[in-house]
DNA sequence: ATATTTTTCCTAAACGTTTAGGTAAATTAT
DNA sequence: ATAATTTACCTAAACGTTTAGGAAAAATAT
C-alpha cells in the first residue's frame, strides 16, 4: 500500500493541505516548510494517487490515441514512429498516453465513446484522417479537445498538422523523368483518405506540369500495405502497356512494389523506377534503397502532442495549422 | 459534462446504490428495476467515471507497457506487433493499455516508480528481458503483478512466455549448410539480453552438432537495429576471412546485413546466406525474401496480456510458463 | 499603540463512485 | 397468527486528493 498524502502530513505533524500546496509549488507555504515537505515526500516515496487527483481536478492528465481500425496491419512502422513521438512529448510533461487498437468500426466508435464519457482521457490525437471523418464530428460534438494529422472536410475547425508537397512531388517527377522513365503509375490508398487525396492531387498536378499523360488504369487504390503494393504492381506489370515509373502513396506499398518488380525480372533503378512517401527508416535498407519524400513522423507527432497540451492548458495556440514539407531523398530505386 | 450516476438515479427516482448495483449485475435488485436502469443509462449515455471508480475500487483497470529505453529505434516493427497484440486482448476485456517511451535509464526508472506509486496501472507487461533485470526486481519488490516475454535470472518467480528454438536453429543451420555455405557468423544484440543469450546458445549448439568452427571475431554484438546489422556485416565482409553465412539475432539486423552484402557486390542466396529471427511482416518483401525463424509476436503479446488479466482477477494460472517454438521459414536469402 | 496587510497554515467540503450496514415490505415456515 | 427468512432497496461512509473560505500570527503602516 503506497504512501498517501496523509502519511506525509502525519509524519511532519502538519495538515494535508500544506503538503499538497507545498508539492504543487504554490506560494502560500513558507520556503522552509516546503523544503521539508518535498524532502520528506521524496524520502517516503510519495506520489499522488492519480485517481484521487483526477477525480478532484476533473482532469485525467492522459491523452488518447486509438489506432484506426482501417489499418489492418498495425505493425506499420509509421505508427510506431508516431507513437514514439507522442510519447516523448507527453511523458516529458507528465502526461500519459493511452493507446488501444480495435478491429471493427463498431468497436472503434464504442471506444471513443467510452473514453470520452468515462473521462479517461482529456483529449485525442487523430491520424489517417478521412475526407469526411466521423471521429472529427464525434469529438467536436463531445466538446473534447483534439488535434490531428490532416484536415477533414467536415467544416469543423480544429488544430492540425498537414503536409504540403506539391513542389516536392514535381521535383520527384522531374528527377525520375530525367533518369529516363516516362510511363508513370500511382499506387494509392483508400480513396477517401486525406493523405491519398492530397498525394494523388500532387501527382496529377506534377504530371500536368511535366506534360505526362497517365491513363486511368495506372492509378490504383490499395490498403497501403506492402502486400497491397505488391499485388498492385504485379497487376500493372502484367498489363499490355506496363509503366516504368511507379510512385507510391507510402513507403510500405513501395516495398511491395520493389518486390513485385524484381519478381518480374526488372532491375529497379534501371528498367523501372519506384518511389515511396514518408521516409520510414527501413527505406534506406531496401533493395535498391528507396527514393522517398521524407517527412519527420516522430517530430510531427511530437508537435501534435504539444499543440494538444497547449489546448488542454487553456493557452492560445500560436498557430492552429502547421505545415510540413517533405524532403526529397533520391536513392537507387529511381536510378540514382 | 457527462452524465453521472446521480443523474440516472434522479431520473428514475431511485437511489444511486440501486443504479450502481443494477449496472454491475448484482442480484440484490429486482429484474424489472435492473432492466429499467440499464435502458435509461444507455439512453442517457452514462459511463461510470473512471477516476471515481478507480479511487473507490482501488483498481485502475489499466495495464502499463513501457518501451525499453535500450531500443534506440522505437519504430522497430516488432514493438508495433507486440502492442497490437496486447491491445487486442485488453480492450476486449475492458482494460486499457497505458504506453510510454523514455530515452534514458533514469527516466525509465522514474516512470515505473511513478506508475506503481500513483496506482496508475494494475500491472505491467515486460519485454526485452535482461539476464539481470532491475525491472523484474523492482516490480517484484513493489508487489505489483507483472508478466514478461523472457525469464530473467534473478531468482524471482513470475509468469512468463519464453521461446525455445534449439531444434529449429539446428534445422536452419543444416538448411544453410546443405545449400553450400559453411563460414558462419552470428550478428547478435547486447550481451546481457536474454534473447541474445538464448539465440547465441542455440547457434553455438547447432554449430557443434554440425561440426562447424566459428572463430571468436565472427560473433558480433550490435544494437539489433538495421543500421547495427549493416555496420556489423560491412566490417565482417572486409575481414581477411569473410563469412558466407550470416545468422542474425533478429530480422531488423538481417535487413541491414542484406544491404551490406549487396553493397559488397555479393548476391545474397548465392554468394552469401543471411537469415533473421522473429518473422516480422516485411521479411517477406526483402531482397531476396528473408529466411527467418518466425514467432507469432502479436499472439505472444496477447497471451501475456491474458496471463496478466488472470493474475489481476486473482485466478490461478493454468501454467506460469508458456513455451513458444518458432517456425523455420526458408526463403531466397539462404539460397531457396 | 492601534489598524491594516501579509504570511502561513488550517478545517471541511467536494469530486463520483462503491459498499458496509442497515430497514421496511413481502414471502415463507411453523 | 406469529416468527423467521428473503427480497429490494436505502443511507451514509469511504477512497485520496484539491481547494474555498477562514483564522491566527507576524509584519508593516499610521
Amino acid at each position: 500500500m503506497p504512501t498517501t498524502i496523509r502519511d506525509v502530513a502525519q509524519k511532519l505533524n502538519i495538515s494535508v493541505y500544506t503538503v499538497s500546496r507545498a508539492l504543487d509549488g504554490y506560494d502560500d507555504v513558507a520556503d522552509q516548510t516546503r523544503e521539508l515537505v518535498i524532502e520528506t515526500a521524496n524520502k517516503m516515496g510519495y506520489v499522488p494517487n492519480r485517481a484521487a487527483r483526477q477525480l478532484r481536478r476533473q482532469k485525467a492528465e492522459t491523452i488518447g490515441f486509438i489506432i484506426p481500425s482501417i489499418s489492418k496491419r498495425f505493425n506499420e512502422p509509421f505508427f510506431m514512429e508516431f507513437i514514439s513521438g507522442m510519447g516523448e512529448e507527453l511523458s516529458g510533461k507528465n502526461y500519459d498516453l493511452l493507446i488501444s487498437n480495435v478491429n471493427t468500426h463498431d468497436a472503434e466508435l464504442n471506444l471513443y465513446h467510452r473514453w470520452v464519457n468515462s473521462r479517461k482521457v482529456d483529449g485525442f490525437i487523430l491520424n489517417r484522417i478521412r475526407k469526411h471523418d466521423w471521429r472529427v464530428n464525434f469529438l467536436s460534438k463531445s466538446g473534447i479537445p483534439f488535434v490531428a494529422l490532416g484536415k477533414s472536410q467536415d467544416g469543423i475547425d480544429y488544430p492540425f498538422v498537414r503536409i504540403e508537397a506539391a513542389d516536392e512531388y514535381l521535383l520527384l517527377m522531374q528527377h525520375v523523368q530525367k533518369n529516363g522513365f516516362s510511363q508513370f503509375a500511382f499506387i494509392g490508398g483508400p480513396t477517401d483518405l486525406v493523405n491519398q487525396i492530397d498525394r494523388l492531387k500532387w501527382f496529377r498536378s506534377a504530371t500536368k506540369k511535366c506534360g505526362i499523360e497517365v491513363p486511368r488504369d495506372r492509378i490504383i487504390s490499395t490498403d497501403m500495405t506492402s502486400m497491397g503494393g505488391y499485388e498492385a504492381t504485379s497487376a500493372l506489370l502484367k498489363s499490355l502497356t506496363p509503366p516504368d515509373a511507379i510512385l507510391c502513396v507510402n513507403d510500405e506499398a513501395a516495398f511491395g512494389a520493389l518486390h513485385a518488380a524484381r519478381e518480374h525480372g526488372l532491375t529497379v533503378g534501371t528498367k523501372i523506377a519506384v518511389a515511396g512517401f514518408d521516409g520510414i527508416q527501413d527505406s534506406l535498407h531496401a533493395e535498391p534503397p528507396l527514393t522517398t519524400l521524407d517527412i519527420p513522423v516522430a517530430d510531427i507527432a511530437r508537435q501534435l502532442a504539444g499543440m494538444l497540451l497547449e489546448l488542454l492548458n487553456g493557452r492560445q495556440l500560436e498557430s492552429r495549422e502547421i505545415v510540413i514539407r517533405p524532403a526529397l531523398v533520391t536513392r537507387g530505386s529511381t536510378g540514382g
